[in-house]
DNA sequence: GTGTGATTAATACAGTTGTTTGAATCGAAT
DNA sequence: ATTCGATTCAAACAACTGTATTAATCACAC
């Protein structure tokens, strides 16, 4: 018989579960315990039994996607060594974009790091330094070879920002939904589409940046 | 003498300025009425009294920031006609970013802007119609010009997102900091580089969806 | 001054939320 | 079967929040 193993461990799961699809839904702030026991088909001092208390639950969530985003992170910076510049960013593009539009699998992470973006919780410090910054990292290296000459720290750091707006802005938003349905790109097909464009609008961009005859300065002469 | 007004006036824009401030700040959901009346220095019932209600005074606040938006997009929107689609997207872009980077006089909309985003309340959708539609088909309009003959729906979109997303980057978000504490340009100086930056970055970007000659399609040549 | 309507203030009320408490229940070793 | 520690449950508590109620206060016309 599938005996239950060790009997809290079920329960804990089904809370972890609960939590963690509710807390990527609402935030941390808009899901209340009673939720999270309620969905979890559990009692509501299951909670603080198992985890202290809603923020003890939240960390364990938290520290979930924090591996998740750090295992898509190795994916999205492979070609690392040796591969040219153009070729990396269009990789880190094609991976990094799908995953923030529509989250499959692994990559609720991301629609909770939109809920930590607008009210940060004290785990959103470790999250920044050992999920994000890294990839800035990265991306740093890439647009510095491709500035090549050009590169200055001010310059790199344009590009990307350029670059990482360009991304982050397809981070779900109930908000954009408003201004225009259907500009969200919803179909694999569409969103490898947008990426390739962000990667050619943005090397183009780059280029130009390294060519730099700027627009007009004070005056339009 | 000075004698008050209209008394009940007085406090009424007292509350006024308070949930204005507040709310920009915070947003509507983690303002309480009890914080308001303090800062306005009256008692709790004031806000029924004078306002119904928490969302009718927020609702009044809104409307007034929503005519500060509109006052602010005329002005960015200015030389329609006539002018190359060069000079009205720069002009665009430097009108714009310093509003949303550090919001002086009338935009602190933009600031409660930011929370509407993360946290819709009902006005949210008027809002999008009166003050954002306007200015997307203003963007819509350039970069259609920029495109020439190669614009297509689907390129403007994508440039027009690609343009909107570097701008709405900067809208004052206290996770951002984490990042990088001081990427976020402070001087009218470097926000005006900033702007030239996004505007060159983008226009170079434009120029290469319409030349179209594409990365690697399926497999790279 | 007195009454009147508008404004301000103090308090009460009902609903929600996170947390705690103490009893009930369960599985398994003795 | 009994006992014991772990788990589950129901209930209560305290804090907070939006709103309604009721009384106090004020400016001013009469």
């Amino acid at each position: 018989m599938t005996s239950t193993p060790v009997r809290g461990a079920d329960t804990r799961t089904r809370l972890l579960d609960a939590a963690t699809r509710l807390f990527t839904e609402r935030g941390f702030a808009k899901v209340t315990i009673r939720d999270i026991s309620a969905a979890a088909r559990t009692n509501l001092a299951a909670v603080s039994y198992h985890f202290r208390d809603k923020a003890g639950l939240y960390e364990e969530v938290l520290a979930l996607g924090l591996r998740f985003a750090q295992e898509l992170n190795a994916e999205t910076m492979l070609p690392r060594e040796g591969h040219p510049p153009e070729e990396r960013l269009r990789h880190y593009v094609r991976q990094y974009l799908p995953r923030i539009i529509h989250s499959e699998r692994r990559a609720w992470i991301y629609r909770l790091l939109r809920h930590e973006m607008a009210d940060p919780t004290p785990m959103a410090t470790t999250y920044v330094r050992q999920a994000i910054m890294p990839r800035i990292e990265f991306l740093i290296e890439i647009v510095r070879e491709l500035l090549g000459d050009a590169a200055t720290d001010e310059r790199v750091r344009r590009c990307v920002t350029s670059i990482q707006a360009q991304c982050l802005f397809f981070l779900p938003d109930p908000f954009k939904n408003m201004v225009a349905e259907n500009w969200q790109p919803d179909t694999a097909e569409r969103i490898r589409e947008m990426a390739d464009h962000i990667t050619d609008f943005s090397l183009a961009g780059i280029r130009a940046t390294a060519g730099e005859r700027r627009g007009p300065r004070v005056r339009p002469r």
